[in-house]
DNA sequence: ATTATTGTATTAAGCGCTTAGTACAATAAT
DNA sequence: ATTATTGTACTAAGCGCTTAATACAATAAT
């Protein structure tokens, strides 16, 4: 997994929300193991008290849940974890809309940045 | 103003944040003079030294700057503002664009989503 | 001249996040 | 049976953010 840490915000939140995508863009696929706390703690570089903090706080989406001895899996529930990525899809539209509409652009703009964008990035 | 936070982030940068966008979507005129520390303090419900903070902080940007005792001053300089007001809305979208398409959706879902949620939000 | 207002600086306390270190219980692996 | 691995729990220390409470210097307002 390719971990990415700002310093603006608790790590244990960014982890629940890299964990999460990691999930929902079937990285993790449903039903697999998620490897222990210590070793993806290890992975992220980061305390294992750190790693456990995000994935308990991850449970309570229900994408994840632990078997006391011999792990942590991902839900096999493939409907859940499409709604789940649809829902974040649109909150992340929800967001991106808000924040650029209060800077004035109009639809046709936006459209257009977006074009404009996905010919940089290719 | 209409000041928002959330508490998985300092708030002084969510202050710098907020008061950028203020700048750049004209709620601060080019020239205009922006409330003292303790006002804007006041109206944000906010420790004078969170807003001395992020206003200190804002200054990098060139965007206001402060006269020592007569107070604090959005720039004059309209191209400054226009150009800043680009980069933020570029750096949005190409923001988005990442969180989106690590989904997985397509360039046409994610055109269609944008479409989907302008109907809903009128 | 006096007063009010401006930005600025300093110190102290409280709190949450992070890391470090250690420990325990339950199960899997041997 | 013994060992390794799993999730979990706890305490302590360091650090940054936030608030509180003052204080000072420079200028505007009176």
């Amino acid at each position: 997994m390719n971990w990415i840490f700002t310093d603006d915000r608790p790590i244990y939140l960014q982890l629940v929300e890299q964990i999460n995508l990691g999930i929902l863009s079937n990285e993790f696929p449903p039903g697999s193991q998620v490897p222990s706390v210590r070793d993806l703690a290890m992975d992220a570089e980061v305390n294992p008290n750190t790693m456990q903090k995000a994935l308990v706080k991850l449970e309570e989406s229900g994408l994840i849940h632990s078997e006391r001895t011999s792990g942590r899996f991902v839900t096999e529930d493939k409907v859940m974890i499409d709604k789940l990525r649809n829902d974040l899809a649109k909150e992340h539209t929800r967001q991106f809309l808000d924040n650029i509409k209060k800077l004035g652009l109009t639809k046709i703009e936006i459209i257009a940045m977006i074009e404009n964008t996905f010919k940089e990035e290719k």
